[in-house]
DNA sequence: CCGAATCCCTTTAGATACTG
DNA sequence: CAGTATCTAAAGGGATTCGG
């Protein structure tokens, strides 16, 4: 156990110590920090809508069905400040802003793409697990009143 | 355009109507309502380190700095539902809660390490585009100051 | 008109005390 | 030990307003 970086790079043991700071929230630009960012409702959508093409503030708004406008500016403010997306403002009137993966957040799509298509071959095993887990659940609330 | 399934599986055009319908939040277990779960900021750590190995719940709550006891409970619930987790309830004293991932849920393995990986590869990246993005606010900031 | 900043209110997360 | 209950703090959504 010595080595242990052969089979896993990001995984080591996790009593490792090297491993849990990596981890610690409190150091700047950390991995649980960047993940945070990443691994965010809004921010993983527009990830994966401007790997398509770019697109505009409006049109983001309406493809992200739900989404506020005010969450989706913060959200771009976000991505923007850690260089993975480009805002481009035309002066024009009416005003038109683009937005587009910088090269470092294209280097997400693999990883993205991964998510989604893992998402999208599972979703039937989550569902009838969702399914089972409230069927017992009613059942075992049922117990309790007959009980 | 007929095809455009061989280059890219999970992505089609954004004005695809059936694209659009996949991503609406409203339907029940599509996949936005699975990626805000597992793209989630205590999802993601849980399942990485269950990855590992099993863990009981004050373990993962040592492991995890910064979480709260109601959000550990509260994201291996989802995560139980999910089918992703499984929960093993030892009945003795003290109590003794098992925690590891099923089946369904090592199949995330390749998906998380992917996103670690990339986390940690260009986390440097990251840090210096902010810093320049905050750089830049702080010269705009003083301009207007001088204005 | 579009993009975004502001205000207000609701929802959710976080901290802590308590229980089986 | 492994949670639940309760309270407080913060994030998010909606409507309004403003600047270009």
């Amino acid at each position: 156990m010595e080595e242990g970086t052969s089979k896993s790079p990001g995984y080591t043991a996790v009593t490792d110590p090297e491993y849990c700071q990596k981890w610690d929230p409190r150091e700047d630009c950390e991995v649980r920090q960047i993940l945070d960012r990443i691994a965010d409702k809004w921010s993983l959508l527009v990830i994966a809508l401007l790997d398509l093409r770019s697109l505009r503030f409006t049109e983001l708004r309406r493809e992200i069905d739900g989404i506020s406008q005010r969450m989706l500016t913060v959200t771009l403010r976000q991505l923007e400040r850690d260089g993975l997306v480009r805002r481009t403002v035309h002066p024009v009137v009416p005003p038109r802003v683009d937005y587009e993966l910088t090269p470092l957040g294209a280097t997400l799509h693999d990883t993205i793409e991964a998510l989604v298509n893992w998402t999208e071959a599972h979703r039937q095993e989550i569902a009838s697990a969702r399914d089972d887990y409230d069927r017992r659940a009613a059942a075992a609330a049922g117990e309790l009143v007959d009980a």
